[in-house]
Order: structure tokens, then sequence, then C-alpha cells
DNA sequence: ATGTCAAATTGTCTTTTAGACACTTTCAAA
DNA sequence: TTTGAAAGTGTCTAAAAGACAATTTGACAT
């Protein structure tokens, strides 16, 4: 779009979009964040969300496919607004004003962000130097405690988001690679649900929706009985949700 | 809390919150929505969402909940973000553009709103004189086709998230008075979902819910059998959903 | 060639839920 | 006492959810 015409004075100052990036290595969900990396002598260097002020002239979405491009190189993603969160006390660890001080022209303003999620192809992710944050990091959503500002709410709820919006629309798919086995969809919708699910009742209900197309195609070099690969349909996928249906949750 | 020592000079200029408050007369749906009272020539007098700038050092919620209050002298009411919307071209409307010139200290600023909406039992609403408001009016959802800004795109969005918040949460009830009839419950589950249901079905589901208290009392002076009253069982509700219940769609 | 390991794959039975469907009851008012 | 109008109620069928365990397949080691 315009970004290369973009000056910093171009700014909002009192609106940001934050990104809570989800990925999935087949293990586990992680959600992608940055180190601010920070030297300070008492409070701990907490993670951020990617986030960051909008252009004036920026709707917000925009703004988060900038934002997520900017740091991720990743262009047309599953996106989603988790809401608005602003609370005026986001800003209240120590460690959060000094960062802030470092890195925008008007440090104190009264920021109110626009949190989105989205879904990412883990594999696709290529770490890219981002302007503030000293590295990025994919870190399993079962380790992260604490975060700066107020994004470890925003977090929260993004998962809440998640697991609702799983249960209506198949969006599991745009955290696994285009090719997959139905293990690893289980496991997907396992760690997104946070409770185990019967194997056999889960294929089950996967395979009666019609939604995956098997690839006459097979793993290879696993050291046991090989599984058939699949990919999604979008085309029944459209026949299916056309007529209301909107039951995809297990 | 501060509000009555807050100047004009404290708001915001740049986030304001709009509300979709939503009530039900036992035949429809209807929507709180102010008219601006303009006599313009040509453009049509486009009614609007309620909605005001927050104050710089306000809570999103707390600004919702105030300007309802503000509005409708209601307080302790259902209410839930629908989202942020930002888009830079909200106000292109000339209408639009003409009236913020007359209420706000900075016309053209740019401004993002949260929108939140609300369930009211609309009995309890007492048309209450507002600010900038001509005339506070309950619309039936059906008859609104055009409104001011992007209300309308709003009201779109809050209807969805209403649709479905109720599968998860039976919230309806903050539509109804205290006590209602089956008959009443089911006329609103018809008019949210926007389809016929089933009567007896409907009342075997949400009877088995065990969510319902039959208060031992009769309609009265109605010309035809009088219905059982009921009221929310609160605390039922606590039981049932504790073990993770969340199916009270239909 | 054979055996072993690890995960993939598959089916049945039971219980619960959803969906379709129509007649009887009760009160108020004429 | 009749009538009108909505309240209230039960059964059958089909589909979905939930519980549950044995067999198959390929890679690798011997």
């Amino acid at each position: 779009m315009v970004g290369n015409t973009r000056k910093k004075t171009d700014l909002n100052p009192n609106n940001s979009v934050d990104c809570v990036i989800f990925g999935f290595d087949f293990e586990q969900i992680k959600v992608l964040l940055i180190d601010r990396g920070q030297n300070l002598g008492n409070s701990k260097n907490l993670r951020a969300l990617p986030g960051n002020l909008i252009y004036e002239e920026e709707d917000l979405d925009e703004a988060a496919y900038r934002v997520l491009e900017e740091l991720t190189g990743i262009k047309d993603i599953y996106l989603e607004q988790v809401g608005a969160f602003g609370n005026p006390n986001r800003v209240n660890k120590e460690s959060d004003r000094e960062w802030l001080k470092s890195i925008r022209d008007e440090p104190n303003a009264r920021v109110i962000t626009a949190a989105y999620y989205s879904l990412v192809k883990i594999d696709d992710f290529v770490p890219k130097a981002h302007s503030f944050a000293k590295k990025a990091e994919w870190i399993p959503l079962t380790e992260i405690e604490e975060l700066a500002f107020d994004h470890f709410e925003i977090l929260q709820v993004a998962k809440e988001k998640l697991k609702q919006k799983i249960k209506i629309q198949p969006i599991g798919f745009n955290l696994l690679p285009e090719k997959f086995t139905l293990s690893q969809l289980h496991k997907l919708y396992e760690c997104i649900f946070e409770k185990p699910l019967d194997k056999r009742n889960f294929r089950r209900k996967i395979q009666k929706l019609n939604i995956l197309t098997n690839l006459a195609e097979k793993q290879r070099g696993v050291p046991h009985k090989p599984s058939q690969l699949y990919k999604f349909n979008e085309e029944n996928y459209q026949l299916l949700t056309q007529n209301g249906y909107d039951n995809f949750g297990f």
C-alpha cells in the first residue's frame, strides 16, 4: 500500500494493534512473542505480543495485516479480531514505561489497542528482524505465565475466541501444512480444546463432514505404519456451510 | 464515579463507544436508536446508535456503562463487547460530518469506536433526554435499513455475536421481565435466530436444562388459557455450567 | 528372512439428542 | 353454554455422541 511513504509522524499515537499469532508444531500450540531485550536490575524481561501503533489513515484490519507482515513476512493469513482493550492502566509496569520511552514519541499517551489473533502455518514463518524486537520466538502456550502490558489478558481472550470459533468454522487447517494426517488434525483439536478426544469418534465425525480430500499419498520415513495424507477441501466446505451448517466442534 | 467532576476537555477526541441496545416487546427484537433531529434539504435524517467519546481516564467497559446509563438511566445490565471499528472512512456521509461539527470540539478527528451490545428489559427503560439526542426510540430490528456512520455495520456484527453467544450462554433472560412464560421465551428465541422453532421440542429442551423455576403462579387477564409463569434459576445455571456445559442453542 | 516396535486404522453397541408431528386443555368473553 | 385463542402435552424415528479394543502396516534391528 502506501507503507513506503509513511512517516513516523503519520502514526496515531493513541491507537495500536496487537497480534496473537498462533502456530502448531504437531505437538503443541505456540504463540509468537517478541523479546524486547531489556536489561533491567530487578524486574523481569517480559515478553510481549507483536504490535504497534496504527497509522492515522489506516484501517484497523489493514494495520493488523501490516504489523503481521512486517514481523513475520507472512501475507494472506487467517486473521480475526479479538476486541478492543483500553484499560487506562494497561501500562502499569515500570519496565513497560521504560520501554515506551525508548521507542515512542509520546510514551505517556493513553493507548487503546485492537487485538487480533491469527493462525499461521508454523513452517511458513521466517523469523525477521523487527525494528524494536530483539528476538521473535515461538513460545508454547502452556509456558506463558506473564506478559508485558495487558498482553496476558489479551492472550486469554484470544484463546477463548479461538476455541469458540473453531466450533463454528474449521479454521484449524490454517495451522497445518497443506498436507496433513488425521492424527495431526486430531492432536491439534486436542490442543485447542485442552482435553483428550477419542480417536475413533474424532475420525468418524471429521470424515463424515466430507471436507477432507484423501490424497493418494502416504507419510514417508516414519518408523511405524505410515499415515494417509489429506488436504482441506474448500469446495465441499462451501457446499456444507452455504446451508447454514456450523457444527464443527468436538 | 468521578462523572460529576469531568469536563468536556477531559474527553479523548479519538475514541468512542457505541451501544447496540437490544430490547424485546414479546413480539419482536427492537434496538434503541437516537434521532439527531437534523433538518436537511436532500439527505435523510438518519438515526444513530447511542454513543459518545470516552474520557481520557476511563476504561472502555466503564464508558459503555456510563453512556448506557446517561441515555437510559439503566444500570447493572448485561453488556458485551462487539469489537473495535476503525475504518478511516467511518464518517463518509455529509450529514454525519455536519452533525459532528455541531457537537464536537474536534469534529474532523479520526475516531475509533469500541462497540458494545447490551440486553435490556424493555419495560425498565425510562426514556431520558440526552444532550445531543433529540429523541431516543425503540426501532424494530427488521425495519432498520440504514444508520449514521458505520452503525449499520456495527449492528449486523452485534446481531451475529448475539446469535452465537446465546448458543453458549442463556443470556436471553436479560431481555425478559423477572417473570415470563415459556411462550414468551420461545418467541424470543425465534426472533433471535430468525427462524421458527417447534414449540414442543423447544419446551422439551429448555425444561430439561433445569434452569427455570416454575412459580406457582399464572398469567392473569388473558382471553385464553393462562400460562404458567417462570423465572430464571441462577443457582441451577451455575451448577450446570461449572462442569463446562455450554449448549444452550436451538 | 524374521521379529519387534509404534502408530495407523477400523466397527459396534448404547445412550442421548434432534426433529417431525396433532390433539386436548383451560380460561375469558360473548 | 358456546366459542375463540393460546397453553400444554407424548411418541416415534433418525442422527449424533460416547464408550470401548483388536488388527494392520511399514521401518528398523537382529
